[in-house]
DNA sequence: GGGGTATGTGTCAGATTGACGCAAAGTATC
DNA sequence: GATACTTTGCGTCAATCTGACACATACCCC
């Protein structure tokens, strides 16, 4: 809690450091769907032990921040993004993280439906790229903790929210939003039964129109709601 | 993440805190069934903007400890207990939450089988005492969102892991187990189903002694695992 | 206009769920 | 010592849900 917080214990005093206090930062799991498979930006670390290597994006929380807004914030300024989905995950504390210091570190997670719309990397980091996350680099720090952790959530939200209006554009066809489950849970799904269950929870709309392509044309459908709700079951 | 964390930037620097850094605290929500309630312990703070209100047991995490390890210590410290069920639940970062400083905090829940326990609380706390999770007093600081927060944890999470034996003796009859279930979840259930669906998902061991009470001797049973594992459903 | 491909709907058996009744095994009472 | 009472323990049955599967439809392309 925050109860004995205002003097200094024994504990806070004792230590070498500069300041004996645990630093609070927060770092984000981006996940897009993209050339149709489920990936996660990552950004190339330009200083500090982990130089060179890859990382989720984040940083050091502010005084006086919510932690949301330190993750809007740092992912704003890596990738130009704003009004993704974004929703915490757990936070890592684990003192030797970050070699340097003990830095505990509160995981988001947030999803967009165009993996496009992320800008060029900023001054912060070297790079930014997406990769599958099934094929993560080596990772900075307990990153790949966090992508597993994220991946898990992500999965499992799928199946009891309607957590996959953040990863779809407005409009969809019936099969893009099956390819969506498929693709994440890892496996192959009755397109009939699918259709009869997420049908009869009422998780999508059907619109008036229909989408034209080299086939039959397919009805378009948008999320009944464009916030998370949960739902019975798959 | 960490990447940034050595050098403090223009925000660290810019305030009038002494230290420009949140701080990072743990609060614990410790559930027992007592008295055939769902009750939690609270403390009594002796000092701060809370002083004389309840809170649940807490406090700053010192620099190199692992966040669970500071709950345990903070809970060993106002309860006397250890090895008690422990789980991170939520990170509360808003900074108004502590009127006197930024304080990020991890939120815990942990579970024992009996509310007894607890020893008398420590030097720290004024006071320590169950309280029903549907009767709680005024908290002090955002606890109440942690309290809400838990039980919801709680209730779900008894609804798809076998999270009961943290609550339950090492023996106990069905009735017992039942009456954990509709206490939590807060609905009656039908005991010929509920059995049922129990034994066929094989959460339970059915032990080859019996206890002897006023009418019909009760089977025993204890859990099959006694680590958390996830189930089917129910 | 016929072939190709993706979309859209329906059936059916097996499993699961929810509602419910009744026998069994003790203690307490008369 | 038989009877009443209470709690435990098991079984049935209909309604619903789930998983496997087949076929018709609608467009583009050649």
């Amino acid at each position: 809690m925050a109860g004995t917080a205002a003097r200094p214990t024994e504990a806070t005093r004792s230590t070498g450091e500069k300041l004996a206090r645990p630093m609070v930062a927060v770092d984000t799991v981006l996940f897009a769907i993209n050339d149709g498979r489920l990936q996660t930006y990552l950004v190339e670390l330009r200083r500090g032990p982990g130089r060179g290597r890859w990382a989720f994006p984040g940083g050091l929380v502010r005084v006086g921040e919510l932690l949301d807004d330190a993750a809007r914030r740092e992912l704003q300024d890596s990738t130009g993004l704003r009004g993704a989905y974004l929703e915490q995950l757990f936070t890592f504390g684990d003192p030797s993280r970050d070699p340097r210091a003990h830095v505990v570190s509160v995981a988001y997670m947030a999803l967009i439906p165009d993996a496009q719309a992320v800008s060029a990397s900023c001054e912060k980091y070297a790079n930014g790229k997406w990769y599958e996350v099934t094929r993560l680099p080596q990772l900075a720090y307990d990153h790949s903790l966090m992508a597993a952790y994220a991946v898990k959530r992500l999965k499992s939200k799928l199946e009891y929210t309607n957590i996959a209006y953040a990863l779809l554009p407005r409009e969809f066809t019936f099969a893009e939003f099956e390819e969506l489950y498929s693709l994440i849970l890892g496996r192959p799904l009755d397109r009939r039964n699918f259709r009869r269950s997420i049908l009869a929870m009422g998780m999508l709309k059907r619109l008036p129109h229909t989408r034209r392509g080299p086939h039959r044309p397919a009805a378009l459908y948008s999320f009944a709601n464009q916030s998370l709700r949960f739902i019975e079951m798959l």
